[in-house]
DNA sequence: TTATGTGAATATCTTCACAGCG
DNA sequence: CGCTGTGAAGATATTCACATAA
C-alpha cells in the first residue's frame, strides 16, 4: 500500500472549517456545493479548497461539484470523527462554564464527559448536565470515561501542573486556555486558546489593513 | 525611506507570544533573554525566534541576548499597543462574562470598555466592574468610548446581523466567537475561534501523532 | 458545458550555517 | 567566547491554468 502523503498542517486546519460548513449547507436542505460556494463562505480560494479536499480519495465529482454529505463523512473519517472522542474539563470558572454549555458539542463527536474542579465550593454543582467533582478523580474518571483528551480552564498558575496530571493520567491531546504556553512530553498533542494573545493580533491586523491603505492611496499619487 | 518589507503572516502572529512571554520574564526579574530560552519556552526554534525579532529594528545584542525591556517595548509597538484599544463586547452569556473577567486584559493595553446585550434581563447587570447595556446603545458606546474593536459572544443565529451592525458603527475589526464564519466588508478584520473546530482538531492532531508512531515503530521491522 | 483534479510555476516560510559584533 | 543577524538552501504552501471527466 502507498501509504497516502500526510496532509499538509495548513490543510488539516482548513478541513475542520469544511466539516463544519458541509454539516451547516447539509442542514439547510443543500445536496452539492463547489469548490467556489464553499471557499467563498470560508474566504478561502476555490483553487485551494479543490487542493485540499483532493487529499480525500475522490471526494467530488467534475461538472457537478462534491456532494455534501459523501463530504461530510469523509472529513469525518479524515479527523478521526468516525468514533467519539472523550474530553475531560478541568476548571469550572467562566471559560469551563461557556464549554460546557457550548451547544454544537452536543451532536459533535468530540464531547466534555466530565468537569473537574478543585475548589471545594464548586465541587458537586451541575453545570449543562454535568455535576463537578474533585480533581483528584481525574484518573479514575479517564479510566471511567475513556477520555483521551484534556482541557484546562484554570488559572495561569496552576495549568502547567494540572497539564502534568492529565498526562499523567494518559490523556492523549490538551486544549489550554491560560495564558502560557504549556509543556508536554513528545508525543501528546496541545494547543493553545489565549483570549488576550487572540486580541492583540486582532489590533495588530487592523494597524496592518490600515498601513496597506495609506500605503495603496499613496500609490496612487506616486513620486 | 526603504518602507520596511511587510512582516510575514506567521511572523507576525508569533509576535504575540513573545511579548507575553517577555512580560513574563520581566515580571520574574530576569533582565535579559537568549533566542534558544524564548524558543524552549514556546515550542519554536532558536532559528525562527532570531528571524522574528530581527523584523524589528536592533532588537538583540550579539554575545549577550534581548534586553527585555527593550524587547518588550519594541514588540509593543510593532503590536500596535504603544497607544491603547477599546474592544466592545456584544453577548454576556458563559463565554462574554469569561472575556469580561480575563485578568490580563487589565494590565494589556487591549481593553474590553463597554459591554451589550439584547436580553432584557441581562440589561443593567455588572460583569468585571462594567454594566450591560442594550444594543441599541451600540453606535453612542463606539463614540462615546473611541471603540475600535467588537467582540461577537452571541449564538450563531445572531452573529452575522452583530457583524453588520458592529461594522455599521465604524468598528475596524473583529474576533467572533460564535461558531460560524462571519462576512465583513473589505478593510474590516476579522477572526473566528470556535471551541468545537479547536476541540477537533485537537482530536485529529492526536490521530495523527498515534498514526506517526505506528509508522515509526512498523519501520523499526520494514519488510 | 461545468467544475474537479493536478502538474508546473510561484510565492512563502523555515532551517542551516556562519560571518560579525560586542 | 557567546549569541545575534542574515545570506543561501531547503521545505512547504498556494495559485495558475488546463486536461479531464460527467
Amino acid at each position: 500500500m502507498p501509504l497516502r502523503t500526510r496532509i499538509p498542517r495548513p490543510a488539516a486546519r482548513r478541513l475542520s472549517l469544511y466539516l463544519r460548513e458541509g454539516e451547516s449547507l447539509l442542514a439547510i436542505g443543500a445536496a452539492t456545493v463547489s469548490s467556489e460556494r464553499l471557499g467563498a463562505r470560508l474566504g478561502i480560494s476555490a483553487a485551494q479548497v479543490r487542493r485540499d479536499l483532493a487529499y480525500l480519495a475522490q471526494a467530488g465529482q467534475r461538472g457537478v461539484g462534491y456532494d455534501l454529505s459523501t463530504l461530510v463523512s469523509m472529513l469525518s473519517r479524515e479527523l478521526g470523527l468516525e468514533r467519539p472522542w472523550h474530553a475531560v474539563l478541568v476548571g469550572v470558572g467562566n471559560i469551563g462554564r461557556a464549554l460546557l454549555s457550548y451547544a454544537p458539542f452536543r451532536e459533535s463527536r468530540v464531547s466534555i464527559v466530565a468537569a473537574l474542579d478543585c475548589d471545594p465550593a464548586a465541587i458537586g454543582q451541575r453545570w449543562g448536565g454535568r455535576m463537578v467533582e474533585p480533581v483528584a478523580n481525574l484518573a479514575a474518571v479517564v479510566q471511567r470515561e475513556r477520555v483521551e483528551l484534556g482541557v484546562i480552564a484554570v488559572p495561569i498558575g496552576s495549568a502547567q501542573k494540572v497539564a502534568d496530571l492529565l498526562v499523567g493520567a494518559g490523556i492523549r491531546g490538551i486544549l489550554n486556555f491560560a495564558p502560557v504556553e504549556i509543556v508536554v512530553p513528545e508525543g501528546i498533542a496541545a494547543s493553545n486558546v489565549d483570549f488576550g494573545v487572540e486580541l492583540r493580533r486582532l489590533a495588530m491586523d487592523v494597524m496592518q489593513e490600515t498601513a496597506a491603505l495609506e500605503r495603496a492611496s499613496a500609490n496612487r499619487r506616486p513620486a
